[in-house]
DNA sequence: CTGGGGAGGGGGCCC
DNA sequence: AGGGCCCCCTCCCCA
């Protein structure tokens, strides 16, 4: 019946042929002339049917709506509008589109075979949008402007809820953030009266604050909330988001934009970033994996280091956590109701040096500097703050779902790692004197990701965790998905994950993200302190610290197992008395963090000495 | 500005 | 001859 469109084609050229002849040189005749344009038509139907463009008339109406058209065809066209017939389909594997007109089939597959060519000519693609360049420094100079909107929007749209609820709809392919969403646009779109195509899911609030107690109905709504609370407030901005970087919806899970990926992955516009992403979110799983089984290692190695979980999961936070730490002698408050006044309680860490960083002492509070450290003081701080981090993210043990839980052993993880990462790459400023906060090139700021003064007492310890880090770091390697296109970002050196710009870039985000986590759990930290030393007990022992933040009485420590900052800061008349110069020092720290967010900086890349000192402001005297 | 899809409309061919 | 169908151009809108 239907010849094919090329022979139609040929028919129709010969068609015009014969019809240039007709307008004077050729012999055919096309006798049924317009009078008001002069065209000639070999019937007099077509002649009536050119008439109606002259005089307007549209006899044809459509039953769905008003429209009115001049060819009982073009109503039929139109009808498939309100139907949502699609009849012509993209027969291509990786696309499947459908549209009303073959025309636009046809353009669309033209469109298809444009982009091979672009892709032909366009090598380099960018790892996290997908596009395509055709040289390297555009793929450079597009790679910088879209990792800042990358960032930007993990800032920007905390109050953007997507969360893995994205669905499609399964006659035009559109994407919506929601079952509603999908519903509205079938029975207006597609006249679907039923629209029950796709199941909603009825919100629930099911997402407590942990502070006031309010329900909400997900967590980028609890989020929004939790920055009305002094507590909570600077973690809004600084916890990760998951955004598409095709669509811009916003994930507050990994897992949700990992769905929408598998969802879209088929969607040519997707295709590349969805790639990207789940192979990256593979790689990982893996990496996590890996620092998990070193820090169980570590944790069999030396049980006292990761104890600090009670009877759960040895990295997650609980605010009943108390660490037993046996080779300390001293145990938590159980005052520690707070997450993270409890964690800060559990500072009953002795060192045998006073070469510890400023942060070291900060976090030990009024505990004061002890004598032997019988473990690792960069393990036990990396898991304190990242646990406060995750603790005051509110993310307890009870209070969220098994989403929830996984997101504290990522934050415990990537902070601990990039803790030791740092402890690692520095390993010169674990020497004494050169962390001390307003001193050195690795400054006291600085050495809050590297609270050193680490004698490596526990060989076995560090061991283990030189191994998770070396583990990570292979696999992080791994992860690059993309080869390379041999462009060696200059300073990087040492390890050849980090000869290609992606792997910087890749460096570069989780710097920024574990920088922002460090900074969250300080904040968190100092501010938490200062409002339990504000909150007149004054009942402790006298285990307050003296003003050089040398090792004091170790015995009142050990006699006094209630211990906290707070208490021990209350041994003091005022309140800036009784604030040791260690926890003035956090407080002036964190000012200084406010004013400069750089003042937290670390590198993971194995070129720790690049790193640009803070500004100087950010280096708060020890004496002063 | 550009690419891509939606949609209207003119014209030709087939039966 | 005329109804029906198809092709394709073009414009518009949106991201």
């Amino acid at each position: 019946m239907h010849k094919s469109a090329m022979q139609m084609q040929h028919a129709r050229d010969l068609q015009r042929g014969v019809g240039m002849t007709t307008s004077g040189i050729g012999t055919d005749v096309k006798p049924h002339q317009c009078q008001q344009c002069l065209k000639s038509f070999s019937s007099n139907h077509q002649l009536v049917q050119h008439i109606r463009v002259h005089t307007g008339e549209k006899p044809y109406k459509c039953s769905y709506c008003d429209r009115r058209f001049k060819q009982l065809s073009h109503v039929q066209q139109h009808t498939r509008l309100h139907t949502g017939e699609r009849p012509y389909k993209c027969h291509l594997p990786d696309c499947g589109r459908a549209f009303i007109q073959l025309s636009n089939l046809q353009q669309h597959l033209r469109n298809h075979d444009a982009q091979v060519e672009r892709a032909k000519n366009r090598p380099f693609h960018c790892n996290i949008c997908g596009k395509g360049f055709a040289t390297e420094s555009s793929l450079r100079t597009h790679t910088s402007k879209e990792l800042q909107l990358h960032l930007g929007v993990l800032q920007q749209h905390a109050a953007l809820i997507g969360g893995p609820n994205a669905t499609s709809c399964p006659i035009c392919h559109k994407l919506f953030l929601g079952g509603e969403s999908l519903m509205e646009h079938m029975k207006h779109t597609h006249k679907d009266p039923n629209a029950s195509g796709v199941a909603t899911k009825r919100r629930t609030a099911n997402h407590p604050c942990p502070v006031c107690g309010k329900h909400y109905v997900n967590e980028g709504s609890l989020r929004k909330h939790l920055a009305c609370h002094p507590e909570t407030s600077q973690l809004t901005t600084s916890l990760r988001m998951w955004p598409c970087s095709v669509c811009q919806a916003v994930f507050t899970h990994e897992a949700g934009l990992l769905t929408h990926m598998e969802h879209m992955r088929m969607d040519p516009k997707h295709q590349f970033a969805a790639q990207y992403v789940l192979s990256r979110a593979a790689a990982e799983r893996r990496e996590r994996d890996t620092l998990l089984a070193a820090a169980a290692a570590v944790s069999a190695s030396n049980p006292s280091l990761l104890q600090m979980g009670g009877g759960q999961n040895s990295m997650c936070p609980s605010p009943s956590a108390h660490s037993d730490s046996s080779s300390g002698g001293g145990r938590l408050s159980s005052a520690g109701s707070e997450p993270g006044v409890g964690l800060l309680n559990n500072n009953n860490i002795n060192n045998n040096n006073n070469c510890s960083s400023k942060l070291s002492d900060i976090f030990r509070g009024a505990a004061n500097n002890g004598h032997l450290q019988q473990y690792n003081v960069d393990d036990l701080h990396a898991n304190r703050m990242a646990m406060v981090a995750a603790a005051a993210a509110g993310m307890q043990p009870g209070v969220d779902s098994n989403s929830a839980s996984s997101a504290v052993q990522a934050a415990v993880v990537n902070l601990a790692a990039a803790m030791r990462i740092q402890q690692q790459q520095q390993p010169q400023s674990s020497q004494c004197g050169s962390s001390s906060v307003g001193g050195g090139p690795n400054n006291g700021v600085n050495a809050i990701n590297a609270p050193s003064g680490m004698q490596q007492d526990d060989d076995s310890a560090n061991a283990a965790a030189q191994a998770a880090m070396n583990a990570m770091r292979a696999s992080m390697a791994e992860s690059m998905m993309r080869p390379s296109i041999g462009v060696d970002p200059g300073h990087h050196q040492g390890h050849q994950a980090q000869n290609s710009p992606e792997a910087a870039l890749r460096i570069h985000q989780a710097e920024v993200i574990l920088r922002s986590q460090a900074e969250v759990a300080l904040r968190l930290a100092v501010s938490q302190a200062a409002a339990v030393a504000a909150s007149g007990n004054s009942n402790t022992g006298n285990n307050s610290n003296n003003s050089n933040g040398t090792a004091t009485n170790l015995n009142n420590f050990h006699q006094a197992p209630v211990v906290s900052v707070a208490q021990a800061s209350h041994s003091q008349p005022t309140l800036q008395q009784q604030m040791s110069p260690e926890l003035s020092e956090a407080i002036r720290l964190e000012n200084a963090l406010r004013l400069d967010p750089r003042a937290l900086s670390f590198s993971l890349s194995s070129h720790g000495g690049d790193q640009t000192p803070p500004q100087s402001h950010n280096q708060p005297s020890h004496t002063s």
